[in-house]
DNA sequence: TTGAAAGCGATACCAG
DNA sequence: CTGGTATCGCTTTCAA
């Protein structure tokens, strides 16, 4: 079962390779009879064109890299699903690299992909932020990380996601909100600090320092420990948290409990992401919603657009909302 | 700054092209200075070799492809990472592909990806066992389920998972465990219940139907639902309960929640996968683990071998591990 | 040790 | 409407 070319199907239709090409790309009327025979080779055959050569000659791939810090956090899954759901449709495939929090990796898949087969590259950027190589000749479109450079960015607004969960808690609660957070140097988290402290300020309270405990990793252990640190060196615990994402809550949430402190009775808790977890929890996480799958697919679709029409780089700005549950 | 190819280089450094993928190969000896003049030039022009030309001449992408039906689903997730970091290690990327547990979505994958550019195929199939297109010319392993046809394949023991976690629960509670399954048209919820019979029959237990409960999708959905249901028709909570896996365990302990059963005093429970989340529940799930990455990295491993030394396909069966937390 | 040239499997231009 | 052919960028055989 020799692989069968476009040249044996020619030679069984009686026509020339450039007519089989035409009808496989509709991109020449050819005569409805000569089609027929030609289709019916292709099927016979089991004819199916190589999509190598065709790229070379064509220089398109028909797929794009995603890059991701973390496949394991369902975080950047929801964007991958909506990545992959509007990519699929529209016939490219998705070359997945998980650079695991591993700015070596990531600096080495960055450099493999751009001078690989790809149309275009969607990079969700690890911790730390790095640099693109320069000489990136195909679209790029970066998630959920400001980038110096012009590349096309989408975004949640992370400063009024901020405002919207301190708010939220200040309004039931009118005291003594604290703040657990990620490392500040990821943008996410500062953002989503100032918009705490936006809150704080317009609600009349004064920025606490004490206040605020800064996790090593915005993770379980981190928001584990990280309340745990917080609770030892405050009198009483405070009357509510603030975590930047859903884990660091989860893991405030198990020191809470291990501390005897109730929850929201004692110490409300509002987290951010809403990770599926959260609404399994009992009680259930008050959280943050951020459109995943929708920022997924919208960076694919500027990608395409990207493509397609040439468009320009852009921005897109995504809103976060707020979903109210039991812990707040 | 037009694509460099290798004709450039072979002209800038006074040679023919074919020298100039004799050095980027180490394919043949090429004396040392005209070595150092080429790679000096590769370096200026900042040339990188096309993948693609290259893999029309060689019949190999250096690409897997991956199809799973849900990334969402944490522990396909990390089957994937095992893969990944296998497999990137040696020079491959992954297509990944995601059905959804969509069986129209994974055929349309299947003909794709088998006739465009992948070396091999891992292939986690959806729910409902589907066929692989027979004029497959590329090695194929499957994961986690059992197939009919000569294809690798890396599985699980899930007989003898399900009969450690039954035994395990007999053991502590010494009666009438209840089984919260999956469909049994999926070979690994099969096995398990079998896993559970043979405990059952082993410890001189009659199997009851009446205790078993199968939910329409394993699901945290399907799991409380179906649990609402077998407490429904029973006249008190049965003292233990064996879920076919950790998601509807965690639907289960909802509805126990809800019902106001305490767990693990009045019925203690033990789920199947050893998510992530069943670590971080209160109380912790007890749980039966599978070697998820170590699963993932078998998979390419054996996909390598194949591709490498044209090995025989096999098969490579992993033990499952009880890990006792707090809820049974 | 090096080079010329064939060819991988498609696309697309130019003729007819 | 159809065919011949150059070409995409590389690998590899064969000869020098």
């Amino acid at each position: 079962m020799a692989k069968v070319t476009i040249k044996d199907v020619a030679k069984q239709a009686h026509v020339a390779v450039s007519t089989v090409s035409y009808v496989l790309n509709n991109s020449k009327s050819v005569k409805p009879e000569t089609r027929e025979r030609i289709l019916k080779v292709i099927e016979e055959t089991g004819y199916f064109p190589n999509h190598v050569a065709r790229s070379l000659k064509t220089k398109k791939t028909q797929t794009m890299g995603v890059i991701v810090p973390d496949i394991g956090n369902i975080f950047f899954v929801e964007i991958i699903e909506g990545i992959e759901a509007y990519l699929s449709q529209r016939g490219y495939s998705v070359i997945l690299c998980n650079t695991n929090e591993n700015q070596e990796k990531e600096r080495n898949y960055l450099s493999v992909l751009l001078n690989k087969d790809i149309d275009g590259l969607i990079f969700l950027a690890t911790s730390k932020n790095p640099e693109i190589p320069q000489n990136t000749t195909i679209p790029v479109v970066i998630v959920d990380r400001k980038f110096s450079g012009n590349y096309s960015s989408v975004l949640v607004d992370n400063v009024l996601g901020g405002q919207i969960a301190t708010e939220h808690l200040i309004e039931r609660n009118h005291e003594n909100v604290a703040l657990l957070t990620g490392p500040l140097t990821i943008s996410p988290y500062f953002d989503r600090m100032m918009g705490y402290r936006q809150a704080l300020e317009k609600h009349g309270f004064e920025y606490l320092p004490f206040l605020v405990e800064q996790c090593g990793t915005a993770t379980y252990d981190g928001g584990y420990q990280g309340l745990h640190r917080l609770l030892d060196r405050l009198s009483e615990p405070p009357k509510s948290i603030f975590a930047a994402n859903d884990m660091m809550a989860l893991g405030a949430m198990r020191a809470l409990f291990e501390r005897g402190v109730s929850i929201p009775k004692q110490t409300a808790i509002v987290g951010y992401d809403d990770i599926p977890t959260a609404s399994i929890m009992t009680p259930a996480l008050t959280t943050i919603r951020q459109p995943k799958f929708e920022m997924g697919q919208k960076a694919a679709e500027m990608l395409f657009n990207e493509l397609q029409n040439s468009a320009d780089s852009q921005s897109y700005l995504f809103q976060p909302s707020l979903i109210v549950r039991e812990t707040g």
